[in-house]
RNA sequence: GCGAACGUAGCUCAGUUGGUUAGAGCGCCUGACUGUGACUCAGGAGGUCGGGGGUUCAAGACCCCUCGUUCGCCCCA
């Protein structure tokens, strides 16, 4: 059985499936929409440029995930691993300094070469929000808000929790970043060989270790707290209290960091426990320093993205799809007329389909197997005095409709 | 990238310590029923047992490689 196989980490979207997809696309877009965030799309692949600056040379993303290819012209290009990146490129590019806050939302599919595992594919898709160019904690909260209403709205809300934790500005992540990598350089013998890595490229990561030996360092190392600058706390403070007011629940989780560099101040994530390893559903954060990384002047962001496969697994409530009506024709004769039929209901805004193969029986049981709420059957005899017989697969029920009234008649079926 | 488990029909799965022609349920097709679906009954199609190599008189089963999936790690959505 070696049939033609996707790549592996690609996975084809039947309809079931990109059902699923596109009503949490759909359930988000709408939700951005209201609280002011328009939809827009960038390139699915930038220079590798926009992205390495962006995300640190050192990040698992830029080191080893990426899709990179050199184009005809000898470029290194690479499929976007995330949104964020290219808004913000697109941000400087368009010149729109002068529309902030420029508040968007984006869907669409995103690239990582990495180990699949359930949730985690290697094409998959994202919806993301960001607000660029508003430094107030109010951007903050808002962009939490539309994440939490967003899985309020997909049902998904009561299977996970918002975690959320500060990262300081510049200047306090700095100074915690130094007293982190001093304190673990002197237990340098006692780290896993993971966080040595990490000492090197992400300080911080060691304090979400799952290594036991690495936890019994943490709990006597530096805590962010006393690092941080009096700005940062009252930032912080801010958006916590507007997050109380909305009453959007919130855990405190101080061990929550970012692997990407350009995360400051708030970081948070929406996290289930009902998809193994991969606990993530929305995560994101302030990102003051990305702009000004990028080449463009320095402009404060914050934002989010949301794996759509994970929601997409965990979404309840999808709405069923249109019941067709299923247009019978008995006999060669009515076939043409039959045609002719479908064309009128549909355009009169009805989802119709016509059974056309097999005897009557056939033709009924396809009917019932495209879930027809009802099947007009069109013979000689009908045809002759102008009706058909409509048959309601619900009820079993059968009676004769004039062709004149049909469309009316089926349309309050509905 | 590291560690482990799994891969038998379209789907979900049986298949004994290696032993003739690999099974079931669901689904699909045909007919009973050439103008009536679901329910029922009868029949049928569909498998190089993920792929390749090896051991053996004999491999779906044992060994090696490979591809894929799943779980954990890393990291992340």
């Amino acid at each position: 059985m070696s049939l033609p196989q996707p790549v592996r980490g690609t996975h084809d979207l039947l309809p079931e499936d990109y059902a699923r997809q596109a009503h949490v696309i759909s359930v988000a877009r709408n939700m951005a929409a209201r609280f002011g965030y328009a939809e827009m799309a960038t390139p699915i692949f930038e220079f590798t440029e926009v992205f390495a600056r962006t995300m640190g040379e050192t990040s698992d993303v830029v080191s080893k995930e990426m899709y990179s290819f050199e184009s005809r012209s000898g470029e290194s290009m690479t499929l976007r691993p995330e949104y964020t990146a290219g808004i913000c490129r697109s941000f400087i590019s368009n010149g729109l300094q002068q529309n902030v806050p420029f508040k968007v939302f984006a869907a669409g599919p995103m690239f990582r070469y990495e180990r699949p595992q359930k949730g985690r594919q290697r094409q998959f898709h994202q919806i993301d929000v960001e607000c660029i160019g508003a430094p107030e904690a109010q951007a903050d909260i808002e962009v939490i808000a539309i994440g939490a209403a967003i899985l309020k709205s997909l049902g998904v809300a009561d299977k996970c929790a918002l975690q959320i934790n500060t990262l300081g500005d510049v200047e306090s992540r700095q100074a915690y970043r130094n007293a982190l990598v001093e304190y673990f350089s002197d237990h340098k013998d006692k780290l896993s060989e993971d966080s040595l890595n990490r000492l090197d490229r992400n300080p911080l990561r060691i304090l979400d270790s799952k290594d036991s030996g690495d936890r019994i360092l943490v709990k006597k190392a530096p805590e962010f707290t006393d690092y941080l600058n009096s700005f940062s706390k009252d930032f912080f403070a801010e958006v916590l209290e507007g997050l109380s007011l909305l009453g959007i629940d919130h855990q405190l989780n101080r061990r929550l960091v970012r692997g990407l560099d350009y995360y400051t101040h708030t970081a948070f994530e929406f996290v289930t426990d009902a998809l193994g390893a991969q606990g993530a559903l929305i995560a994101g954060g302030r990102y003051d320093g990305l702009i000004e990384a990028l080449g463009g002047k320095p402009t404060p962001g914050i934002g989010w993205a949301g794996g759509i496969e994970r929601l997409a697994m965990l979404a309840t409530g999808l709405p069923a799809p249109a019941r067709p009506f299923a247009v019978i024709p008995v006999g060669a004769e009515s076939e043409k007329r039959a045609l002719t039929l479908v064309g009128e209901l549909r355009e009169s805004g009805l989802v119709v389909e016509m059974a056309f193969k097999g005897n009557v029986g056939k033709r009924m049981k396809r009917a019932n197997k495209l879930n027809a709420r009802a099947a007009i059957l069109l013979g000689e005899d009908e045809m002759a005095r102008n009706v058909c017989s409509l048959k309601d697969l619900d009820a079993g029920e059968q009676s004769e409709v004039s062709l004149k009234d049909l469309a009316e008649t089926l349309a309050a079926m509905n």
